[in-house]
DNA sequence: CAGTGAGCGAGCTTCCGCTTGACTT
């Protein structure tokens, strides 16, 4: 028996802590928020107060059972949880869920998981603070009536199975915004003038290149301004040199992380957090979860060792940043290498690759700045008043650069300073060639998944814990997809002055080629303009800062959490109620054209599975035809022969043995029917297009898989199949699938074993596609 | 992931935030 069990949040945690500590102490974890509202219904009581109902969160159960035990062996239990809202809350569930006696419970907190900090705070015990738990309350209770309110209303409106709250709607209108801003905007072109000019210091020739400090808004002016420079003189009027410093980045929180992976290393989201992971729990990195920059006292003391040892002393600058960011609870130190002398580690390429990052990333920002020499030389034109500018930078001392440079979203490939010859007052040189280039503005550019985190924290929405969950979460309900799309060739004049000619040229370059970025969908779009038009108070941008400031009252105890609750709440649901009542089913219904053959009216819209296109009135003598759209086109883009075209399925593209062979597209994509048994196409294939050959292929390699799949069947019984799933072998009997027990091999089962199993356990679950037919 | 293959129907879906496993057909 142990006389002391303490509790933290994470397993990884626990190990660490464990070793501090020593015999007396038990160190679990309690994996996060035991318990949570009850999912059904609202799991609010509204009219009594807006109490919660609280239930043990089904996947906790056996963590709770398990602590519960350890609990009641222990003399003294310390709840040290994060130090955050959170935490406090998990403390306070713990109280409740493993029913602890208060005389016995000691609530503690550490930032840094270091032996003193530990041993600190097992010193410094404290109560459960009763406000931070209220606070939590009143933001737990505040999503779930939004997202269960706004949810089904959407379900009832748009259609079924839909999703909105106060995180994720603001996410998919920040998309649906910048598509629009993008689709809107004009490009406007101007004239950007270089020259090339030639320096001639005696025994080296070089060349310098400068920029003029006008840009022509029409062709017809550069070309005037080429002119005037075939008689012009060009002299050095003045040399600026003057001393910048580059100072570090702070090291990585996760949403720094996140961006710097996806720039860097071309990570997604939730591939950099799964990696951060397992770099965490193999101990090689800090929490990857957090949202403070801060390095504790032996981090900072490891990294100027460090430093000082690679680079030497000059490198060194010991530096404590401060977060700047909304709402930041900063529980946790700044994600960092667990120990800064181990330059890289074992592992996969990913992990490596990830580490090697982050250790970059944090003994750059303990290093001192770069000291740079940044010179602008102003070249005269004599027979007009604009200025060629040439600028150049030197590093006069790298520092952190040496290690590490942050990377921008939006890299100016124009920048093109380096070293400028050394060049005197006064003097004359010559313009080898001098060059009018078309420039187009930039529309402004789309949400990365990183790129949308960065946008997020900035407005104080989501926390590190729920920003990859929240990316995945809009994909998932198919509001916003992360795709590539390619660009557009565009024409552009290029104006050359070289000698005394001047020659006009027309150059193509491509634009609008798109990586991995996200765009929203037909739903996606739908969903934000019904939002934005019935709850735009919802969705403001500001309306979590405005809530958190409440929250943050609550906290310090000056405004009571259900009072908070009840006057968001009234008006709220009066929104609700006035929208139910007043606004139409939406389905972004837009009439296309007319079909030239039937002559009958050709509408596109969002039906219940989707984007599609409808051939015929509604409410005419002769039933509309449907069809739903293919991946990849939209309601806002399909043109009318592309729409005509989906109406040419089914095709029956002819017999194979002896049967029908028909291809055509259904709720999960185009498919070939044979015989009443149905294949999915590849990728590539064209249900438009498809040829009886491919078809057949498609139909012997179907043929194929299912034989894999049947382990055995029972001629005697025909209702009972041994089936080959996802995850190993199992029973499949009318429909229903039965799992077998992990004691008997699935080869050897007889017919009776396989009756045994089916009347003693229950049916697995249908999956969530699954449907109820008739 | 596999499986599925509409078109009123019955009954389901849903939030955000804290943590990792799971043996799921």
């Amino acid at each position: 028996m142990t006389k002391n069990l303490v509790i933290v949040e994470s397993p990884a945690k626990a190990k660490t802590i464990e070793g501090f500590l020593g015999k007396d102490y038990l160190v679990k974890s309690c994996f996060g928020h035991v318990m949570d509202l009850a999912k059904k219904d609202l799991g609010v009581d509204i009219e009594n107060g807006f109490l919660p109902r609280y239930i043990i969160s089904p996947e906790k159960k056996k963590v709770v059972t398990e602590l519960k035990k350890k609990a009641g062996e222990a003399e003294i239990i310390w709840l040290a949880s994060d130090e955050d809202r959170e935490g406090e809350a998990i403390a306070w569930h713990l109280v409740t869920a493993l029913d602890l006696d208060e005389a016995k419970t000691r609530r503690i907190v550490f930032h840094e998981i270091t032996k003193p900090a530990i041993t600190e705070a097992i010193g410094n015990p404290r109560k459960i603070d009763k406000n931070l738990v209220d606070a939590q309350q009143a933001r737990r209770v505040l999503d779930r009536l939004v997202g269960f309110e706004l949810s089904p209303l959407l379900w009832k409106k748009i259609k079924p199975a839909l999703s909105a709250g106060r995180v994720q709607s603001v996410a998919v209108r920040l998309i649906a915004e910048r598509e629009e801003e993008i689709k809107n905007f004009v490009p406007v072109s101007t004239y950007r003038v270089q020259a090339d000019f030639l320096v001639d210091d005696g025994n080296k020739k070089s060349k310098v290149t400068a920029e003029l400090n006008k840009r022509f808004s029409d062709k017809a002016e550069a070309i005037a301004f080429l002119e005037k420079c075939k008689s012009a003189l060009f002299s050095v009027e003045d040399i600026e040199t003057k001393p910048a410093k580059k100072s570090p980045a702070p090291p990585f929180t996760t949403s720094t992380l996140q961006q710097e992976a996806s720039r860097k290393l071309g990570f997604s989201v939730a591939n950099t957090m799964r990696v951060a992971q397992q770099l965490y729990e193999s101990g090689k990195i800090t929490y990857m979860r957090t949202d403070s920059v801060n390095l504790s006292k032996m981090a900072l003391a490891m990294a100027r060792e460090e430093i000082t040892r690679t680079f030497g002393e000059d490198y060194v600058k010991t530096r404590q940043y401060t977060t700047k960011t909304k709402g930041a609870q900063e529980a946790h130190e700044a994600i960092r290498p667990t120990y800064l002398n181990h330059r890289t580690i074992e592992g996969d390429n990913s992990q490596k690759r990830l580490y090697d990052l982050i250790w970059k990333r944090t003994i750059a920002s303990q290093m001192s700045d770069a000291l740079l020499e940044k010179t602008n030389i102003t070249i005269g034109i004599s027979n007009t008043v604009e200025k060629f500018i040439a600028r150049g930078e030197v590093i006069k001392f790298d520092g952190f650069l040496k290690v590490y440079m942050e990377s921008k979203d939006d890299e100016d490939d124009e920048s093109q300073e380096g070293m400028l010859p050394q060049l005197k007052t006064g003097e004359t040189l010559i313009a080898e060639e001098i060059q009018a280039q078309q420039k187009f503005t930039q529309n402004p550019p789309r949400y990365t998944e990183a790129s949308l985190v960065k946008k997020l924290e900035e407005l104080g929405i989501g926390r590190p814990s729920t920003y990859a969950p929240t990316i995945s979460t809009i994909q998932k309900r198919e509001y916003v997809v992360r795709e590539d799309r390619d660009g557009t060739v565009r024409k552009y004049s290029l104006i050359k002055l070289k000698g005394q000619t001047i020659r006009d040229e027309e150059k193509t370059e491509n634009t609008g080629f798109e990586k991995s970025k996200l765009f929203p969908t037909d739903i996606g779009n739908l969903v934000n303009s019904f939002l934005m038009q019935y709850f735009v108070n919802i969705l403001d941008y500001n309306f979590t800062a405005l809530v958190e400031e409440e929250f943050d009252e609550i906290a310090e105890g000056k405004l009571v959490w259900n009072k908070m609750i009840h006057d968001f709440y009234y008006p709220f649901h009066a929104q609700i109620e006035e929208t139910l009542e007043t606004s139409k089913k939406v389905s972004g219904e837009k009439l296309l054209g007319k079909d030239p053959t039937s002559g009958e009216n050709l509408f596109v819209k969002i039906g219940r599975y989707g984007p599609m296109v409808q051939l015929g009135d509604t409410d005419s003598e002769n039933k509309p035809r449907f069809a739903s759209l293919k991946k990849g086109q939209s309601i806002d883009t399909i043109t009318l022969d592309e729409a005509l075209d989906l109406f040419k399925l089914p095709r029956t593209l002819g017999e194979y043995e002896s049967s029908e062979v028909v291809v055509s597209t259904g709720r999960f994509g185009p498919y070939v029917k044979h015989n009443s048994v149905f294949c999915s196409l590849a990728k590539t294939d064209d249900p438009l297009t498809l040829i009886m050959d491919r078809a057949i292929e498609l139909i012997l390699e179907k043929r194929k898989k299912d034989s894999e799949k049947t382990i055995r069947e029972f001629p005697e019984n025909k209702d009972v199949k041994l089936l080959n799933g996802r995850y190993g072998a199992y029973i499949s009997y009318k429909k229903q699938n039965y799992k077998i027990p992990k004691s008997k091999d699935p080869k050897e089962l007889t017919l009776d074993d396989c009756l045994t199993i089916i009347k003693e356990t229950e049916p697995s679950k249908p999956g969530r596609s699954a449907r109820k037919k008739k």
